[in-house]
DNA sequence: ATTCATATACCTATCGTTAGGTATATCTAT
DNA sequence: ATAGATATACCTAACGATAGGTATATGAAT
């Protein structure tokens, strides 16, 4: 049974190079190619029904997580595989929330591009090596909504302060912490979020928290 | 004649895509692959030499640009063909201030990828479409200043590499400026918008800038 | 009852930013 | 032609963040 798969990429080289690894593999045929979310929703619209839609995460016009949320509603069983640059913990949630079944970054090979589309067909999730661990366990553990469960109450506080822009110091004396401690809260944010810059926290935080 | 040529780009799953597509064009053979610029100069070193490279701009290790010069000394006749996810002015001519021969960004189709090497070995130069087709008039092009803004041009570009969370050295390695430089604009951005923190700085580029 | 997650605290080395300067060269407009 | 703005470069001290640890106490869940 050959697995039919859509590729939707805002880069057409990509999505060229993508197309020609998959028709050398066996059993994989590529039925469309799309270059933002909302051509992926007009070749539905056609008809044309793949097994898995593989698709970029950042696209013009309509990107992979709106596309990902839509198809989730009006196409449950169609299978979505992500493929993104970027390993950050934020976009592989979204993905995940959005309904996504796998992710993968763009620096794996072609031989693991095609174990995830096998595997995403056979109904489990896929996700590659280099993606935070903690991922892999909220799923083991069939933990709902992990965006909500992944900082705990004191380092979402801690990271609002961040991005506030008081010093760990700061922080420490106003909840009467040791500098240390909040020190050690920052770390593990960063592991959470697999994000290692101070910039970065501010960011993740202006976008999700309160 | 056949043309041989090298791509480096630190995602492998576009290598696997390019070498795909070329290995089904005629006259073209991949005779090498790299991650960084610096196994590029190994691959050179081993005698492995081809006509055209074909290089990302953004990787670890080496990047495209240093890789480019340094090739421009050790291999002059060897023709480099920057392959580029973003368009930005200031990448291209960085690029072919370093000596390449050609730009193509990755939405570009395979069909105009092959015809980028077919005119780099000619020895023409080639840019994609997308790009601003004469190069030497954006040099000579007076840039305008539009409406009044409180930062200057060049304040503003730092502003938005710090908010992309690059330190001041690289900052300073990309704009070709000493760190020094760079810290002197930063002190200027914080007196101008009386923001004293790196946090301060994102939180007003994400709100101000594009 | 014991494991696991959470929260706490400490240490150190290194990196990056901030703040206080000084000093030119060029470009722009009066 | 000259003042003012812009862009460049350098120096250093102090401060804050990052990345490696280690270690203990507690409450919740199996």
């Amino acid at each position: 049974m050959t697995i039919k798969i859509i590729i939707a990429d805002d880069h057409q080289l990509f999505i060229d190079g993508i197309k020609s690894i998959l028709s050398k593999a066996i059993a994989i045929e590529t039925i469309g190619e799309a270059n933002n979310g909302l051509e992926v929703l007009k070749l539905l619209e056609n008809n044309l029904i793949p097994d898995v839609i593989l698709t970029d995460i950042r696209m013009p016009i309509m990107d992979g997580i709106k596309l990902t949320k839509t198809l989730s509603k009006s196409h449950p069983t169609l299978k979505v595989l992500a493929l993104s640059m970027f390993d950050q913990t934020t976009d592989v949630i979204e993905m995940l929330n959005a309904g996504a079944k796998g992710y993968v970054t763009k620096n794996v090979d072609k031989s693991e591009l095609i174990t995830a589309l096998h595997t995403l067909v056979k109904g489990d999730y896929y996700f590659s090596k280099n993606l935070p661990q903690d991922i892999k366990a909220w799923f083991d553990k069939e933990s709902l909504q992990p965006e909500e469960t992944l900082l705990t109450k004191r380092e979402t506080e801690i990271l609002q302060l961040i991005a506030k822009g008081r010093t760990s110091l700061q922080i420490a004396k106003h909840l009467k912490l040791s500098k240390y401690t909040v020190d050690t809260h920052r770390k593990n944010i960063h592991k959470k979020l697999n994000i290692k810059s101070n910039t970065g926290l501010v960011k993740y935080a202006l976008k999700h928290l309160p």
